[in-house]
DNA sequence: GGAAATTATGTCAGATTTGACATATCCTCA
DNA sequence: TGAGGATATGTCAAATCTGACATAATTTCC
């Protein structure tokens, strides 16, 4: 896929990292972004292997449905302090976290 | 050390769990609280060894050096959020930061 | 199909966290 | 001993995060 015969390659329309540049986010703060989807993707599938509702999810945290959905959106309302009591409250263990970096 | 001749184990003074009782906090709670003085120690730690200053952090973090300082005293008011922006910044990786827990 | 359950989105007032600043305390090295 | 750098503590207004609520959209069964 890398070698056609062309010479020149073709002039990305925009790079990696474009976003970043765009909204000047130091790569720490890319970083945390990522960490966060990945954590709230892992929420999401911790919670339906129990086969738990995100209602029930919500009680268990002490807090809404709609909170949680938004755990799981990854949205960025949702601090990481939230995302780890939500893990913690699911049972996932620090190895587990590992998972999502 | 478990079975001398006592019959009756010593009354404990206190508990473990008291403080968390006392203040009702979640088991949850309790790990994201535990999570956060490991950081901030990790973070103290690497500081030093990459013999750098509050001061220098700071300006890597874009904050000021008191509030480095809290960083890396566990201040209450330091969201987990800075903490991972700290140690990212510092150069440290999520898996080592997670696995101190 | 459609009712019921589940999940998603929007909004808001109150709570928490933020960087910044002032200032106090602790080091250390001459 | 003390001057200067480093670290700690307190405070504040602005920014961000929170739970709660309403309601919309989606999925699940019958």
């Amino acid at each position: 896929m890398k070698t056609t015969g062309n010479k020149k390659a073709v002039e990305p329309r925009w790079v990696e990292g474009d976003v970043q540049t765009f909204l000047s986010l130091s790569d720490a703060d890319m970083k945390l972004i990522e960490a966060r989807l990945a954590i709230s993707r892992l929420l999401k599938a911790a919670r339906k292997s129990q086969k738990l509702t995100q209602k029930a999810v919500a009680e268990k945290l002490g807090t809404s449905q709609s909170r949680v959905a938004k755990i799981e959106a990854g949205d960025p309302s949702v601090s990481l302090d939230l995302l780890f009591r939500s893990a913690f409250s699911l049972g996932l263990s620090g190895k587990e976290l590992v998972e999502a970096f």
